[in-house]
DNA sequence: CCAAAGGTAGACCGACCTGTCTACACACAA
DNA sequence: TTGTGTGTAGACAGGTCGGTCTACCTTTGG
């Protein structure tokens, strides 16, 4: 297997599951039984191997998530499979994913505190990728397909419930399931109102 | 000035602005003009001075956040508040929670990912209490006061948008707004759906 | 007056960090 | 055959980390 995609899987899997700063170049050398010349070969530094692994994480993560919804032709049919797919990931049954520890973009972000760094800006660039996914999804539905300011709102509401529901996972370790009743979905996803 | 408050405020200050891990010891002791003996004749390691950041946080974020939800006497009204006051916090006019870089129990979190560590623990208790603050008001109004299934639902929405909220805020540097839209609040807290 | 408590200043220790470098092995194309 | 590229193994440099320790200073109460 290509030695940079090697090491990018395994620094990724390590970094998220600990963090950045508490995951040091030895450690993922030992982790992919790699040199530390061959690290350096491919990567400037680790700060470029973090914004590698970020990059391999958007893409997937975005991959995911678009089958997830795939064919959602509602609002609330969207909400729905959204939630059911966060909420399965947080279960752990999204082997894609890997083991579940919270979104790897804010934990990352958590970090590099300045926003104007390269890696704090690729977590920020994920999730407008993601924002606009739902976006593009929800103005695709014929309910919305004339109302690009309401598509939005509720985009912008259904992220705002993701993110909330991966902290709170992240940080109590517990699953809100009450996302899942499909009557306060209704009640969310209202268009007429 | 006690120099143990002294230097847990001055902690706390750098801790939420730069994450733990990027603050050493050192930068501290030179913020808080304190010899670094006596910062360890008060805490016996970095550890236990940041549980003590964690506990002061906590204690503000509370006092905070009560006064600002305090003789809310409907759900509505509850949605209004917490919103706002977020917003508030996020465009730095809290000035008692200090410039907003996001969720300090969050970001602490991020870098503490065993959940049985003593610092992951008071992440989560942080949060758990803020949840019954929440459950504690809805059970407290006119229209909820006998349905305590109904206030912990309505409870964790609103806890799970605040989260999201608060990440956004952080990662992407955009305030959502929408979540103050009157209508918007009346369709989220609808008592009787 | 003097002992005790608590402060300052900062040298120092061992561990760990990122990143460089040397020395060597192997594959493969000119 | 020989040079080049890519790999391994790991010593090493220079710096930072948390934490200990010595030496000295200041306040205060008996």
């Amino acid at each position: 297997m290509d030695k940079r995609t090697h090491i990018i899987n395994t620094a990724l899997d390590a970094f998220y599951q600990k963090g950045i700063h508490s995951v040091g170049i030895n450690e993922i050398l030992k982790l992919a039984n790699v040199a530390k010349k061959t690290l350096y070969n491919h990567f400037v530094s680790k700060e470029e191997l973090v914004c590698a692994c970020l990059e391999l994480r958007d893409q997937r993560f975005n991959t995911w998530l678009s089958k997830q919804i795939v064919n959602c032709t509602t609002p609330q049919h969207l909400a729905r499979a959204l939630f059911a797919a966060i909420a399965s990931w947080i279960d752990n049954k999204a082997p894609e994913l890997g083991d579940f520890n919270g979104c790897f973009f804010i934990n990352t972000a958590a970090e590099y505190p300045q926003s104007d760094h390269p890696i704090a800006k690729l977590c920020a660039a994920h999730k407008h990728a993601v924002l606009n996914l739902l976006i593009d999804t929800l103005s695709q539905t014929t309910q919305l397909q004339n109302q690009p300011a309401k598509a939005i709102e509720l985009a912008q509401l259904l992220m705002t419930l993701k993110e909330g529901m991966i902290c709170q996972a992240r940080v109590t370790h517990t699953t809100n399931h009450f996302l899942q009743s499909p009557e306060l979905l209704c009640r969310l996803m209202d268009v007429q109102a």
